[in-house]
DNA sequence: GCCGCTCTGGTAAGCGCTTACCAGCGGGGG
DNA sequence: CCCCCGCTGGTAAGCGCTTACCAGAGCGGC
């Protein structure tokens, strides 16, 4: 049973290494660490014992005894999963654009430091998500939050345990917070479509109800529509849900009601945009000719619709980035620089606000 | 320094629950792990202290005493980071979509076990991708490496000290494959193109050099377009790397060239594909009417591309729980059932191809 | 020439958990 | 009525690492 083919080795240890380097334990360590430089000979000889066996040392029983984990975990929520795969959007189509992407700056910015990324996904409806999210805690040094993961209280109770950045949330006594700067991409989007083009009705298709960001997006969308002394629609039947389906839905609904829809449609993110504009085409109702659409976010899949999605860019990555830097040095510091970090957006003008196409032609390098 | 606010308590541990509960922690561990049940009503007593107190196992603990980490690695190969933003498109942009989908199918079986997954990119130049997996395999209790992050000989090694499996790639004596069938797949595909349209000259559009994948794809395309007596171009200069950049820069090198194209191409994968129909449209050519486009995945943006994707239809997220239960079953039973599990793939014939549009105006729930 | 300082490297005590091993206890059969 | 067995729960030995503490050695200053 103990010897199996090749397989399954038991890896060297750091007795092993100090055994083949002459030397005791704790000088290995004292090397391997750089904790009070031993003499160069020793540190030869432990380096020379540590390539020769292969030597890695084992990450439980350094994160036991004292040490960083060097693990953070991410915390993303998801849609219950489905495996319908009808005509339009099935849900598992979703979620993976603006997430994907930040998540990938998190990586980015923990590979410089040795850490790696726990992931785990928590359902919507799911019944504990706080003791999945302890567990989480355990395997890891902090955790950052995608938006909308936990309830305030809740989120203060697990902060007290162990480090919390979060995304798009709002910023309590105990986490910090990293998110854009929701109001200047509007406002600009805003006098895009009504000073620039002139739209004299606009709809604003929400995101999930109670996300501070989609709030955000409506209240400066809504001040911009009075002052230019546009009609501003965002009743209850323009509730999405920041994904595809929902954007779909409303505009079904809106149809089937025989309502008139506005002249442009600002969507609380790019992912409804594309639900709106699938409907849209569905009805044959041309964009931007009859409605204009913009999104929010710039996801990578916003230029390569047709029309290209005007929309906001957030630095989604970076917003990444900056979460896990924020996050390290929590773990490590102490407190953190600030309890609220905000990134810049910026607007991005493509086709489907209306604008002509240009068509760069780029010879590609 | 030890007394701040409220923030970084000790978490409790096994001892207090123990004291909380007036039993030895070898009951609150046999209690907590199921092993040899003891008393009702001990049983109950620790129980209650659990909750009480709130008590989450350390991790690293668990796994420093011979248990599991419960956390698996999964290695993804990226292309180099840029924040280039160039109106085509900028690498950055890539990757998250085939990725992204199985990484998903690998968490939502790891969820089921109770794993997590330790998410670890390595970039295609990067010198010592060895030390870094091996880091890796000490914080994890196995591996699965998505295609081409290793090459075989490393593999194996690795494979000596932790269990490994992999995917699209070929398996090993130490390392079990999951990857999907190319060959059927490609096969419906070529058939439809050659004798459904009558296609008679047909471009192979390739991956990366070296993808076992993509080499399989183009011998039964090649093998079919004999069979058919059509016209097969898959030169040198039909080199693509996986991303839209790839396929783009093939057309525009083709077109540069004043090369004649073929009246189907065939793409190594969608991203590849989505590049292709950007670059003909770039330059007026009509999709499919006068070359047809197909691709190899059916990510989820296939079908939101004007017009859809006509495409074969891998079972991603599949692929990636069927890449974790063979993990794991090798992590805790010891061989794996097979060496090398193969998964269906399925023509989706939508427009690019040439067939008629749908319009299926479907009404969404 | 001796004292005390600095610098090096070894010894051992944990970190929080699992589990082998053992002691105690209660019950059924001889 | 005693013995033996089965079951329960406690004690303690690690798992592989970090690091506080200490012993020894080499050295300069008096």
């Amino acid at each position: 049973m103990a010897d199996m083919p090749d397989v399954a080795q038991t890896p060297p240890t750091i007795y092993d290494v100090a055994r083949v380097a002459g030397v005791s334990i704790a000088s290995v360590s004292r090397v391997l660490n750089g904790r009070r430089n031993p003499r160069e000979e020793t540190r030869e000889r432990v380096l020379q014992a540590v390539a020769e066996l292969g030597f890695v040392p084992d990450a439980a029983a350094r994160a036991l005894s004292g040490r960083l984990k060097e693990v953070v975990g991410v915390v993303i929520r998801r849609v219950r999963w489905t495996t319908t795969s009808d005509g339009g959007f099935a849900e598992e189509d979703e979620s993976l654009q603006f997430t994907d992407v930040l998540n990938r700056g998190i990586e980015l910015a923990a590979q410089r430091r040795g850490f790696n990324l726990l992931v785990s996904s928590v359902d919507a409806d799911d019944h504990d998500v706080s003791r999945r999210l302890l567990a989480l805690a355990r395997k890891s040094d902090g955790l950052i939050l995608h938006d909308r993961v936990l309830e305030p209280d809740q989120l203060d109770e697990l902060a007290r345990r162990v480090p919390i950045v979060t995304l798009a949330n709002v910023a309590t006594r105990t986490t910090t917070n990293v998110h854009s700067d929701n109001t200047s991409g509007m406002q600009a989007l805003a006098v895009h479509l009504l000073a620039d083009h002139g739209y004299r009705s606009i709809g604003y298709l929400a995101g999930l109800a109670d996300s501070p960001d989609s709030l955000a997006r409506r209240e400066t969308l809504a001040a911009e529509a009075a002052a230019a002394g546009a009609q501003l629609m965002a009743g209850p039947e323009w509730q999405g849900n920041y994904y595809a389906t929902g954007g779909a839905r409303v505009i079904e609904q809106l149809l089937a009601d025989g309502a008139t829809l506005p002249r442009a449609i600002a969507c609380a993110n790019d992912q409804t945009a594309l639900g709106v504009m699938y409907a849209l085409a569905q009805h044959g109702i041309d964009v931007p000719g009859e409605v204009a659409v913009a999104g929010f976010d710039d996801i990578p899949m916003a230029r390569h619709l047709r029309p290209q999605l005007t929309t906001v860019r957030q630095p989604i990555q970076e917003i990444g980035t900056c979460a896990f830097d924020v996050l390290h040095s929590m773990i490590s510091g102490g407190a953190p620089a600030a309890r609220d970090v905000l990134l810049p957006t910026r607007l991005v003008v493509r086709a489907s606000c209306g604008c002509p196409t240009i068509s760069p032609a780029r010879r590609l390098p």
